[in-house]
DNA sequence: AATACAATTAACAATTTGGTTAAATGTTAA
DNA sequence: TTAACATTTAACCAAATTGTTAATTGTATT
């Protein structure tokens, strides 16, 4: 079940900041890496949890590789979240 | 930050099956147990993660305690996917 | 008060997670 | 092809999570 990752992947404060970041355009991971007091290498399996969420895509441009956001992955999450409200919210 | 209660008691199968069980009404945590193959104690202690984020509240009716979706704090989850959707989905 | 029932909490083992440093990989440029 | 740079992977550790059993708490019943 795809859920599973997505919530996993959502369930970290770093990865959900990273994902804010990507909101404004693809980045490169030292760019990505720059905003937090942790390592590449704790960012790169950070990055590699989204990537198995498929939350972000990654793309190899020379030296560097630049990572985007793929938000459609958030449509089941959404779906699933309107399916629990249901008939209980009515009245919104 | 609540957003990480929130995400942190989604990203488990049980907690989520939880949640979509209480939908249709509230439950006794012995009702709720009788879903799972796991000791009433590991549902327990769910029941809390999921009250520590608030997305259950329970009421004791005599011997029984009830539990109840709460599913007004998916609010904050909406808004924070809805954000980070924002303008690259303009399309949509 | 004693017993039984519903559920939680405590104590512990196993697994998962998130961090670190060091080594490895892929790419560019000298 | 060697050096330098960007990033990932491996190996390891500490802390958090999840499950179990046993003890405890709260309520009802006798």
């Amino acid at each position: 079940m795809a859920l599973q990752e997505t919530t996993k992947a959502l369930a970290d404060p770093i990865r959900r900041t990273i994902l804010n970041l990507l909101k404004k355009g693809p980045m490169t991971a030292g760019d990505i890496q720059s905003h937090f007091e942790v390592t590449f290498a704790s960012i790169s399996r950070h990055l590699s949890v989204l990537k198995d969420a498929d939350l972000i895509r990654d793309r190899r441009d020379g030296k560097f590789i630049y990572y985007e956001l793929n938000a459609s992955i958030l449509e089941e999450v959404l779906l699933w979240i309107y399916e629990l409200r249901g008939d209980n919210n009515e009245e919104n």
